[in-house]
RNA sequence: GGCGCUAUCGUCUAAUGGUUAGGACGCCGCCCUCUCAAGGCGGUAAUACGGGUUCGAAUCCCGUUAGCGCUACCA
């Protein structure tokens, strides 16, 4: 393969977000290009109008921004190929369009949609499948002619060789073949003078020097369409790689109704972009070793579309969850505490005093998957008052030895000049001598005395978020009640 | 229904004719430990089924089954 001539696209149609799927395929074209020294480009798929949705692309771009994901030719960077919005090429197609008519690879179909769903329920009845059953495909020009000069909605439809077969090979797959009589005289133009995706896509690849297309498996059994479309025009087809499919849980195609499927809402529960790029890329590909993560430029450095997986990959949250903690504990405290923040303040608590936030999530940061649940673990450090969370931490309390514990720390609390993480252990310590008491007697009366509960973060990084003044504080209103 | 793709632990996957079928997530246990996490150590668990080919098959071939995808004037 010459390197130097590697062009690889990413080809969403804006539909509202970039789906993880979307994003797997935008991975796998941006590795496969950087791999090579080659080219990736961002182009818009937008021909249906009917799907329009405001600020969709800028979305996406913002998204595809985030996840480091740059592009060397697209709708906002430009480049020597464009137009890269598909909307805004309408003439260019359909001078393709008029040539391949021209070349009698195509023709005018003047059928309503009424005759052609009549048709369709015919074929359904008689279990045949369902195909355009051709009506217009042999119009003479004086009829096409008259019936173009009436006025009468007409689509432009392609027009597949009656016999024989269609095979190209699949980078991961092999080859793959189809028969020519199972294809279907597929629309190229709509009524509404836009191209179907077949046409629009077909023409740029070609015009924008698509070397290798990687895309979707679900695009396979359109493929051969394509390929004969290539051929029609006379031009050479782009190398096809189609990528196995994400799925849910149950094995259907990643869908919404069972999780999120927006990248952006992962970003907004707070999994860090490198963690969501480093699984995502794993899913239907791996590089043959056992390590398991990976930087954006290892990834690039190792990857292979000969390693890319045949059969589809379910996206696990658990493992993005694995995945993402172990990103999040590679971040400094002062880090992950800033990326804490709005999720602190969203839920209401103060984070004005901003050395005992970090002190605060210094104490909870391992129990994060994600950084939304931060708001799980503090509530211990916000609320005024000590609650008792059950009977047991309530009892804990109540023992003549945890009154003991209790008034001995009280007593040593107050000679100390500060309490903090670092001392904490020895004064714990000195408790431990004068009482004789150790271990779970010594310290739950402790925890539950500072938290209400039996459970939480290691004991001096609570003092520490406290400091001396709120520990006897509460000490002292745990033992009045 | 038709066409196509796919098939290794529950999940992501390694092993491209010869391995006690390996790793990771999850789960379980142990260690650490005041608790919960984290961390360390260990365990659980798979070649869908049936035929070939071969000295030898997870691997190649055929069939079966199952799953998924596509079958729009959507992409």
């Amino acid at each position: 393969m010459n390197n130097e001539t590697v062009r690889v696209r990413f080809a969403p149609s804006p539909t509202g977000y970039l789906h993880v799927g979307g994003l797997r395929t935008a991975l796998f074209n941006y590795l496969f290009a950087k791999h090579n020294n080659g080219k990736f480009i961002l182009r818009i798929e937008d021909t249906d109008q009917n799907r329009f949705v405001e600020g969709a692309l800028e979305n996406l771009i913002k998204t595809l921004k985030i996840m480091g994901l740059s592009y060397d030719e697209g709708v906002d960077v430009g480049g020597d190929f464009g137009p890269y919005v598909q909307s805004e090429r309408k003439e260019i197609y359909k001078k393709y369009a008029d040539e391949l008519i021209e070349k009698k690879q195509a023709y005018y179909c003047f059928c309503s949609p009424e005759r052609l769903e009549e048709v369709r329920q015919r074929q359904i009845a008689e279990k045949k499948p369902p195909m355009y059953d051709r009506h217009c495909r042999e119009l003479s020009d004086e009829e096409v002619k008259e019936k173009l000069n009436s006025g009468i909605p007409h689509v432009i439809r392609m027009k597949i060789p009656l016999l024989g077969d269609v095979t190209f090979t699949d980078l991961i797959r092999g080859e793959v073949s189809f028969s020519c009589k199972i294809l279907d005289d597929q629309i190229l133009v709509k009524s509404d003078g836009f191209p179907t995706y077949h046409l629009a896509n077909v023409v740029d690849d070609h015009l924008m020097k698509i070397s290798h297309i990687i895309r979707g498996e679900e695009w396979l059994p359109s493929t051969p369409k394509h390929v004969l479309l290539y051929k029609a025009f006379g031009w050479n087809s782009p190398m096809f790689a189609h990528l196995p499919l994400l799925l849910n849980p149950d094995r259907t195609k990643l869908s919404k109704r069972q999780g999120d499927v927006a990248v952006e809402d992962y970003l907004a529960k707070g999994y860090l972009p490198e963690a969501i790029i480093n699984f995502v890329a794993l899913l239907g590909w791996n590089p043959g070793s056992e390590k398991e993560i990976f930087s954006l430029d290892e990834l690039i450095e190792k990857f292979s579309i000969d390693r890319v997986q045949k059969a589809g990959a379910i996206f696990d949250i658990n493992k993005l969850n694995w995945m993402n903690a172990h990103y999040l504990r590679s971040l400094s405290d002062e880090e992950i505490t800033n990326l804490c923040i709005p999720y602190l303040k969203q839920k209401g608590y103060d984070v004005s005093d901003h050395e005992k936030t970090i002190k605060i999530v210094i104490a909870v940061r391992t129990h994060l998957n994600y950084l939304a649940e931060v708001v799980n673990y503090v509530d211990i450090f916000f609320n005024k008052e000590v609650v008792f969370e059950n009977e047991e931490a309530s009892s804990v309390i109540k023992t003549d030895s945890a009154k003991v514990v209790l008034n001995e720390l009280l007593n040593i609390l107050k000679l100390e000049e500060s309490v903090n993480k670092d001392n904490f252990k020895n004064i714990m310590k000195k408790v431990q001598t004068n009482t004789g008491l150790k271990g779970k007697d010594l310290f739950m009366p402790v925890r539950v005395a500072l938290t209400g509960k039996t459970h939480g973060p290691e004991l001096p990084l609570i003092v520490d978020v406290f400091g001396k003044e709120e520990c006897i504080r509460r000490i002292l209103s745990v033992k009045n009640n």
